[in-house]
DNA sequence: TTTTATTTGTTCCTATTTTCACAAAAAGTA
DNA sequence: TACTTTTTGTGAAAATAGGAACAAATAAAA
């Protein structure tokens, strides 16, 4: 049964869409039927935990037996929002930005960049994968122009702060950040920020510690 | 006073190195000493949180003074254990690895990509950033040899599993994974995952219930 | 039909994380 | 020196998240 009202932690998203993807695996490999203690042996989520983020949407599964995955993917799909088709621009085309430009991964499923942005003369016009690079001059204007709600940034930090004012100037309400920078944005705008030197900081941390670490998660100082 | 036994969230030791990055920028900018609540307006934490993590290592901080940023610095160095040299392996040179490896962010603080493998033949031997490309064929006698301790995978996900074993084979105890799979390592191994394609749908997933949110992390459904 | 096997959905409990709030410390001021 | 202001470090409280455990549901077997 549906819930009143429930909040939805965002490690409980991250999870979903984990589970998403790897259903979608599931079912190339032929699979119909899963409960969810195998999902936890391919997956590093208890069995518990992937009922309980499931349920805070629906009744998904059918009990002595698991869970259908076509039926499953198709409402991960719908709870995510991903069946919709969502217009994504990109701002700094440089040695990222190309390779999330070229990425498949993407826009195989209904995330596609449309748009993409520098400041560089020599790469305004270029076309790479279908997008052709426009003049950053006119990013308000074009994002407001195709009604584009999600942007990527990949410039160097010291232009992150006003590419994010400008995309938000824009309409922009979801912003997947790259650049080592904490931005200032409105409440009603998402952000998250992929922030690579501190995902290997805590690697070297954790060896830093090493002997001194007690669980996967934990270190004992 | 330094703690008998405590255990560091993986969310505080992001944090450090979300405090390293910007007092070092503070530094530049030649800020010498600063207080919590400046740094909770700078960055997205609170000023408690921040005093908190510190709390875990000793005490850095001056009463009704604050923070003396060199000092500081120098802690959060040596608690992370940037401040030593660390050898990373590379594998997968294709666009998203290329673009780490000539990324400066990691290089500029002791963390150097020092080894890079691919699978193709048009790639080996080529140099990049000063960093030759080998055959991965190599990679567990070569990482051995060079007694490198992290690993960073952008190879595709099909093959991902089978190079992290390989990595492990030849001492790797720090991973950090680019493809978008579940790899099964050993407890004495620590990865961490960066996981693009979830990060998008995380923001595909609030634009998609938007108005149904509540805060900037919290889901109302 | 009854019994046995599974496996979900959910409640309740436990553990972890964050925030609060304040004594203790430092430095300036009178 | 005594008083004021500031800000830390931290124990206690509040908020969150995770996990165990079990009734309810389903299907298969007897
Ligand atoms: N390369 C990596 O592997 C990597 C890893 C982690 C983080 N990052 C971060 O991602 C961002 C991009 O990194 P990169 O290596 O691709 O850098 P890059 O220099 O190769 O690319 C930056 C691009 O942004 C463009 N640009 C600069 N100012 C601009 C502006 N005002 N408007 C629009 N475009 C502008 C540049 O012309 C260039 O094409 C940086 O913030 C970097 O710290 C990169
Ligand atoms: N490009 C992106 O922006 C992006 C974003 C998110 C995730 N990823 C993930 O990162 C990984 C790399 O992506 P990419 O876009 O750079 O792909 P890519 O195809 O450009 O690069 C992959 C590289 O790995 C090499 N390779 C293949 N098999 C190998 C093996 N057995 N040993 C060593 N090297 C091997 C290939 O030769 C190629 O150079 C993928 O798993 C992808 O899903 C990429």
């Amino acid at each position: 049964m549906r819930k009143e009202k429930v909040y939805i932690s965002q490690e409980t998203v991250k999870r979903l869409s984990l589970y998403l993807r790897n259903l979608r695996r599931l079912e190339k490999e032929g699979v119909r039927v899963i409960c969810s203690d195998r999902i936890s042996e391919l997956l590093d989520v208890s069995p518990a935990q992937f009922r309980k983020d499931l349920s805070y949407f629906g009744e998904f599964g059918k009990r002595g037996v698991g869970y259908e995955i076509r039926r499953l993917i198709e409402e991960l799909e719908d709870i995510l929002g991903v069946n919709k088709q969502w217009k994504i621009v990109l701002i700094g085309v440089g040695r990222l930005g190309s390779a999330l430009l070229r990425f498949e991964g993407f826009s195989k499923f209904n995330l596609k960049i449309e748009l993409a942005f520098d400041i560089d003369k020599r790469k305004i016009g270029k076309v790479i994968n279908g997008v052709k690079i426009e003049d950053v001059q006119r990013l308000t204007e074009r994002v407001k122009e195709e009604g584009v709600k999600v942007g990527l940034i990949s410039t160097p930090p010291q232009v992150a702060q006003e590419i994010a004012d400008r995309l938000i100037e824009g309409g922009i309400k979801g912003i997947m950040n790259f650049a080592p920078v904490t931005l200032k944005i409105p409440e009603d705008v998402f952000i998250t920020n992929v922030d690579m030197a501190c995902e290997l900081e805590r690697v070297i941390f954790f060896l830093n510690n090493e002997g001194k670490v007690k669980t996967d998660s934990k270190l004992l100082s």
